[in-house]
DNA sequence: TTGTAAGCGTTATCAT
DNA sequence: ATGATAACGCTTACAA
């Protein structure tokens, strides 16, 4: 009752009064290859047997499989989950199945997940990575295996990426900021040093800022080291500093808007009047639960299609198991500008 | 450049001028069983070669993998983002590897992915069913492959389960409503006859109420089948029939409270005051990005840990897996009560 | 149309 | 302390 022996294809074969050999082109799609009679016959013992092929001894007689890495840098975050629907459902479709390891924010981890995904025999990997700097990701992608990058880069080496254009997502914002009649763009962010997304998007404010309002934005950058200094009393200071302008916050990120939110609240402010408020938006599941649609006002936001980087990093690997030999692609995809309440004084 | 042939264990072991059968015991954690310096050199060549050992070929042999199958009902909700942490943290530190399946809320679909976990050898799975009827998984078990249920629950037979005490969630709810004095607890909810969950809520609600308040609530369960009658509709409609009650809205789960929450703005009603607002919080991440926090007032919420539920489930499994004779049990997480101001009338 | 036989990269059994 | 050898369940030339 508990220890059943695993029917095998040799199993079927015997039953069937057939050969192996039969019975895996019954398999692999080749029903032609044999007799109308045989074919029903195996058909028959394959449904009573309840016989399941080995994708084990398959794939080691192969060598290969279908089976994909998806390296994910802290499972926890939202954005993650995004990213593993999208590629799970694309990959699913196509007979793929995705191996999920999480890093949880340590390169460490990612080394041995990967190192992991590799002994499972991987066909590839997607790797949203923990790092900027990652010399051991390279030298796997050296040694032949076909890598994607989700969303964040790694310094120093060419890798085919999917990403969104982080220039222009900062410059959605900012233009309509000032369209609305904003004077101050202020910009809050988490330590960026080790980290490509926050990175450019500092960046890009900074340049955008300068480009549209003609100054250096320097200043209105405010680091929210851990332990040191809360979005309120950032924002307060930024506040003391610029009386008379009629200042708006972007977050660098979801979580950064949202507390820019409390604090704005916890100051007593109101938007969009006294002050502004939009940023990036993150993640995407079904609008309805998502943040800005839930705070009072609804935040003006720029939707990071992150299911859909998930599945584009997919169908981009899938292509270069193909064709190993093409040129490196960054994919850019665009994101999409969300005007609401937060950010609208005028009209 | 392209084609790397992969290095085997024969490899090594010509390099290092001793058998296969060395070189597997020095991988498989029984290094004492050889000399000093051939334990040293099988270590060199390992390292030089950058040999890493084949788990297919490995399990193929061994008959067995550490491969855990995780079915997930619908990869897009958070819920399921939540379990799928849990439960890959949990094995990843035990050196499993979870392998993911959607089943996009289809039970066919499901059958299908339960099936590609089967031939990839997986050694036991975690199912958030889509389906309450499920012949097919139940078919599966008595096959002897391990199977634990996460949260919902499947009928006819005896599974292992983790999951969370609907009758103590509701409990908490409505006991706090009634001290706050609200006089008419309203449930809303979607189509539940197909859902464990669903459906348990809704029967702890009747109950419930009828052993605190002492009439029968059927008249005040709100059922939302789409494309009939949306929140709001449902609650002016209970709203015109209880003038002179206080009445406070239980969603059935996370989307319908904030469904129910944005009806009430929509009615121009006061929360706490004018009428009550609670529910179950579906999902746990970082607190400040979760709904009863975003939303103004905050909502008291009962918290469901759907994290613990995967980590729990799989410690379960892993259980099973060594001891598999073990008879079913049901492992219920305690949830836990969050008065925020959504509720509170009175002090 | 069907079958034979040789592996795929491991581990297990039995020797030495 | 170490090795030879036979599987594990499948695919694939090559035959017939």
């Amino acid at each position: 009752m508990s220890a059943k022996k695993r029917v095998t294809i040799s199993d079927v074969a015997t039953a069937a009064g057939v050969s192996k050999t039969t019975v895996s082109r019954y398999i692999n799609g080749h029903p032609e290859l044999m007799g109308e009679k045989t074919r029903e016959r195996i058909r028959a013992v394959i449904e009573m047997t309840n016989y399941r092929p080995s994708d084990i001894a398959s794939n080691l007689k192969k060598r290969t499989t279908n089976l994909i890495g998806l390296l994910i840098a802290d499972i926890s975050s939202p954005f993650s989950s995004a990213l593993i629907s999208g590629a799970s459902k694309y990959l699913d479709k196509r007979g793929y199945t995705l191996l999920i390891a999480d890093s949880a924010d340590d390169l460490d981890k990612e080394k041995h997940a990967l190192s992991s995904l590799l002994s499972k025999g991987v066909s590839g990997v997607l790797v949203n990575t923990t790092s900027y700097s990652n010399d051991f990701l390279i030298q796997v992608r050296c040694d032949g295996l076909p890598v994607v990058l989700c969303d964040r880069q790694v310094r120093d080496y060419n890798f085919d990426i999917v990403t969104t254009d982080q220039h222009e997502c900062l410059y959605y914002l900012i233009s309509h900021l000032k369209r609305q009649g904003y004077t101050r763009p202020l910009f809050l962010v988490e330590p960026w040093e080790n980290n490509a997304v926050r990175m450019k998007r500092r960046e890009a404010f900074l340049e955008i800022v300068h480009a549209l309002y003609g100054y250096d934005a320097s200043e209105d950058v405010y680091t929210l080291v851990p332990g040191e200094e809360n979005a309120a009393q950032a924002l307060q200071r930024a506040l003391n500093r610029d009386s008379g302008e009629i200042p708006a916050v972007i977050g660098c990120n979801s979580i950064t808007t949202v507390r820019a939110f409390h604090a704005i609240r916890e100051l007593g402010l109101s938007i969009p009047g006294e002050i502004g408020l939009c940023g990036p938006e993150d993640w995407d599941w079904s609008s309805e639960m998502n943040w800005p649609f839930i705070v009072d006002p609804n935040v003006t936001t720029v939707k990071i299609p992150a299911t859909q980087i998930g599945s584009r990093a997919a169908a981009l690997l899938l292509e270069k198991l193909e064709h190993p030999e093409q040129p490196p692609q960054e994919v850019l995809l665009p994101c999409v500008f969300h005007e609401r309440a937060s950010t609208v004084r005028m009209r």
